[in-house]
DNA sequence: TTGGTTTGCAACCGTACGGTTGGAGGTGGC
DNA sequence: GCCACCTCCAACCGTACGGTTGCAAACCAA
């Protein structure tokens, strides 16, 4: 048999390089040929390890989106300092949000992938954390929280375009949106809860 | 000369097909075939008209998003019913919402494209509605509010994928979701700016 | 030592796709 | 009435692309 050192580093080869090539260009206009070059390997193995072309992205969406979650810490007792610190890790790794946004127009309408439980799971503890920062149950108004605060720090990295033609040339000044929407956050939870 | 108003037709007819195809695929998951058989017309006059798939995609982005900014009314006194009804609106035309999200995914790191003037100058009309009804004068600070409106109210309508994984069932409770997001809004808003 | 399995490669295949071409019909100006 | 121009169509073209094939090398168990 073949050393399964060198089988899983083909497949770690194959999955950093289409993690890049889909961020860039999603499924339908990332190419196999560029993947399997930036990887160093064969194209035939993108067949062998993953089957096609969308099994692969399939592959990339879970590690790379369970990583990402698995990254993020629970909320703590500040969730305007949480909800910045968010916006910073995601203008930093603008390839994640990239994945997130592919994932949400790719999959529109459909179950979730297999292998996103752990995922889940780690929100479900976010929101668990969330709440009980603020003295409450878990809820799905806390669940809810989570959702806003996430897309509080994740709509500027997601939307620069918008952010140009609303923000013109203030839209490079990351800090100070940063620092906008923790003051937006902690402005809103400040008060008690409806 | 041929009947104007048949040319203009044909090319009204294409950008139709066209935003539709693109909302759902985007660019490099669009097929010119598909766009002129749902146009009824023949794919050659989408070479004809607007010279290749790309530049068809810009027209279409152009014309689409300049129409959404002309629908959405400009903020009022009330900044939380501002953005619940932004919020319904999305929810209400999601082709619109991905048109964004294809736009950002596009064009990343580019220059606005030309004839998107009235669309920014629509943007910077509604910050300062949004300055006027707070008492203040326009300034950076109210785009950014207006920026942060705005990702609240489409936010959900962006990520249902995300939402599924943070909300679980009640992920399709758009109701709840407005409702809490305008709550948000509203807690924020009633502090004296910072 | 041999045979079977696993993994990987170079070369190849078929077609789906964006885009082009040659020609037809209608219209208006002279 | 003729010619030039505009717009549109059916048929076509070349290639970029996802995916496959036949074979080689390495390894392991018997």
């Amino acid at each position: 048999m073949a050393p399964k050192v060198s089988t899983a580093a083909t497949r770690a080869a194959l999955l950093a390089a289409a993690r890049e090539e889909f961020a860039a260009y999603g499924v339908a206009g990332a190419r196999v040929d560029r993947i399997a070059e930036r990887a160093g390997v064969n194209k035939e193995r993108i067949y062998g390890h993953f089957g096609n072309k969308e099994k692969l992205f399939d592959a990339v969406i879970t590690e790379a989106l369970d990583d990402l979650t698995a990254q993020i810490a629970l909320p703590g007792g500040d969730p305007a300092d949480y909800v910045a610190k968010r916006a910073d890790y995601y203008q930093a790794h603008p390839e994640l949000v990239r994945l997130l946004m592919w994932e949400a127009l790719n999959y529109r309408g459909q179950e979730l992938l297999p292998g996103q439980e752990s995922r889940v799971e780690r929100c479900a503890r976010k929101a668990a954390s969330l709440a009980v920062a603020r003295g409450e149950e878990p809820s799905a108004e806390t669940a809810r929280m989570l959702f806003v605060l996430t897309g509080l720090a994740l709509f500027p990295a997601m939307m620069p375009q918008l952010a140009r033609i609303i923000l013109g040339e203030d839209a490079d000044d990351h800090e100070a949106m940063r620092d906008h929407i923790a003051g937006f956050v902690a402005a809103a939870l400040t008060q008690p809860s409806r």
